[in-house]
DNA sequence: CCCAAGACCTGGCGGC
DNA sequence: TGCCGCCAGGTCTTGG
């Protein structure tokens, strides 16, 4: 479910309910995640005061003192603020309780999510250490992405795919950027030329850019409210559209497969 | 080191 | 309706 702009969206969205607060309980009803939350979570964090919410890759790090806990949200998962009680569903998982009476609920009907105590310095977590640059920070950029591609064979779409190389880029937007930049996803990676690499990593930074930027009107008001999560809010341009016709040049978008995972492109104006 | 495939889960959909 | 196979936005782990 959630990419980079949606994680970052629920992070914006929950981060002032959070920060501040002190935590009243963790329930955790079903520890069986991605991995087992930890047991001794629940007595880390209790009484604990959030200094703050930030974001790495597609992971939440929710730190208190004395370190970090470290939540994904996998390909099904959502948090949501909750005003006082609600009774659970059956894939509510996990309730984290503040001072002021606020709940925030995890909910994951397929359980790839996960939710971990990091340590003191998080990024050093064995899940956070060896993750490639931030995409929209200082240091993506395409001599990055050049050096990182260069000598692969495999397609370009699931090299830029690997949290390795950058983080932060899922499926649809693979696609998407792919798109923007005119590069076809099967391109072997290595067959990049530096400019196409410059148009892709900008490409990559506009498409999450804008995503976060459109997703900050429809997701909030999932996170604080009733309505439904807006993961196709965005004007996909490709993913998707097997079918249709391309909003650029007019060619038929085409359904193709890197590894297991659907990839989307017009052959019209993508080399 | 590189790459492909498998693994973890549940739910929704189309087809018969 | 019911069952079956396939698909889904992630990413770590394994095996060649």
């Amino acid at each position: 479910m959630p990419e980079l702009p949606e994680v970052e969206t629920v992070r914006r969205g929950l981060a002032p309910h959070l920060e501040g607060r002190r935590i009243a309980a963790l329930i955790v009803r079903q520890p069986r995640l991605r991995w087992p939350v930890p047991r001794t979570l629940t007595s880390r964090l209790r009484g604990q005061r959030v200094q703050k919410l930030e974001r790495r890759a597609k992971y939440l790090l929710l730190y208190v003192e004395g370190g970090a806990a470290l939540w994904h949200l996998g390909m099904s998962g959502s948090l949501r603020v909750l005003a006082g009680d609600a009774p659970p569903g059956k894939h509510d998982h996990v309730d984290l309780l503040l001072d002021d009476g606020k709940r925030i609920r995890f909910t994951d009907p397929r359980r790839f999510g996960a939710l971990l105590w990091a340590g003191a310095h998080p990024h050093r977590h064995k899940l956070l250490a060896k993750l490639g640059p931030e995409p929209l920070g200082e240091d993506f950029d395409g001599a990055v992405l050049h050096a990182g591609l260069s000598g692969r064979r495999i397609a370009v779409k699931p090299a830029i795919m690997d949290s390795h190389l950058v983080v932060g880029v899922g499926n649809i937007y693979a696609s998407e950027a792919l798109h923007r930049a005119g590069l076809r996803p099967g391109r072997r990676a290595g067959s990049l030329s530096r400019p196409a690499c410059d148009r892709l990593a900008t490409a990559i930074r506009e498409v999450l850019a804008a995503a976060i930027v459109s997703g900050g009107t429809t997701l909030r008001d999932f996170v604080d409210g009733d309505g439904q999560p807006g993961y196709f809010a965005h004007a996909l341009q490709v993913y998707g559209r097997a079918g249709q016709l391309c909003l650029r040049c007019g060619g038929t978008i085409r359904l193709s497969r890197h590894g297991q995972r659907a990839s989307y492109h017009c052959p019209g104006c993508q080399r």
